[in-house]
DNA sequence: AGCCATGTTGTATGATCGTTCAACAAGAAT
DNA sequence: ATTCTTGTTGAACGATCATACAACATGGCT
């Protein structure tokens, strides 16, 4: 018989690594229990980590934190700010109401977070910082939409209340799945957007 | 010299009118810091009331929370619900972009009771009551608008969008005040509302 | 003036919170 | 095989959390 190797107590990760698998844990927590439930122990709990991991990779609590908003805001991001290729508007659209955006998991991290934005300074510039970029992404596609080589006021005007109208239809799907669903976020960008985009 | 009066150690109110500080209490709780500070020390702090009134008065904690989201959708149900005296949509939507409305701080609060909704089941059954009459309002508004007697299904998925436009609005406007003003809120409205509710 | 129903207080309690840190071990380097 | 860097652990800590409850005080009542 050859010596029993013994089990490793614990693997050892990369510090990217480490730092992903504790974001993805905690946006699982976000989605499942909304900010109260994001402590130290039930992130720790959900990624199998020890408690002193948190303070380790991200200072403390409100450094995953901001780790998670920017995580969460990536998949739009990735979606919006394709430089190289611009989307039409309508892809725009179609992949902000899609399956792969808008999920209710998903959504109860944005509610979350957005609960933090609002009251937490840093959260808020971070959030400022992503947002201008979107809205121009929005501007731009309505500039394109419309014939014009760059946004005018009207098109900002525009590019701001679609993202709204977006956030709220998020907000409702969220909130009350019962009363709002993919098809019926459909049906409401369109009655909306069809009058200002075509007409001219 | 008369007898000196003791000065009374505290006042005793009747019990709904102390239900109704502590609602206001916590509604200022929320606004300031989140649901994050929605903690019983920090209301009786706010109050002004020792820390078994929460318990008393609304059996712990979540009682109280969900106390404080009927008091928060009370102005808008009054604004919206006037039966005896239907308003037009336009009155409807000025009256919610109205500075009574659209407040930050009013706007804090219902981003930390959303955030609540999307995870307490019973805030949540509250929110659907509610959501449904503000829903029909709205829904009417727009038939009548449109010359109908009965809201169709045009009509109703209209409603849906506009409530949701509404939300995303309210929802920049409390996150960052700093790209959303009351004057881009109406404009922004103008801009998606006036082709499919003139063009008929 | 005394009684009494009940609104109010504040301490006690146990759970849970975030952070710290000294000891530990994994795994690459040698 | 040994050394060394550094990612990891988990107990300890003080702060703060929600709740319970026995003692207390108020203001109306008689």
């Amino acid at each position: 018989m050859t010596a029993p190797k013994p089990a490793a107590k614990y693997k050892r990760l990369a510090p990217e690594a480490r730092a992903a698998e504790l974001v993805e844990a905690g946006l699982r927590v976000l989605a499942k229990g909304g900010i109260t439930a994001f402590t130290i122990d039930n992130i720790c709990k959900a990624s199998g980590a020890s408690r002193g991991l948190i303070g380790h990779h991200f200072g403390g609590k409100d450094g995953l934190l901001a780790a998670c908003y920017v995580a969460s805001y990536a998949p739009f991001m990735q979606a919006v700010a394709k430089e190289a290729v611009p989307m039409s508007l309508a892809a725009l659209i179609d992949e902000l109401l899609s399956e792969r955006q808008l999920r209710p998991e998903g959504l109860n991290i944005w509610l979350a977070l957005w609960g933090e934005i609002a009251v937490n300074p840093a959260l808020r510039a971070e959030h400022l910082r992503l947002y201008r970029i979107y809205h121009a992404t929005f501007a731009a596609a309505i500039a394109r939409q419309l014939g014009r080589a760059a946004p005018d006021d009207r098109d900002e005007t525009l590019a701001t209340a679609l993202i709204a109208l977006l956030d709220g239809i998020w907000l409702e799907f969220s909130i009350a799945p019962e009363e709002m669903s993919r098809a019926k976020a459909r049906a409401a960008v369109e009655a909306l957007v069809q009058g200002p985009l075509s007409g001219g």
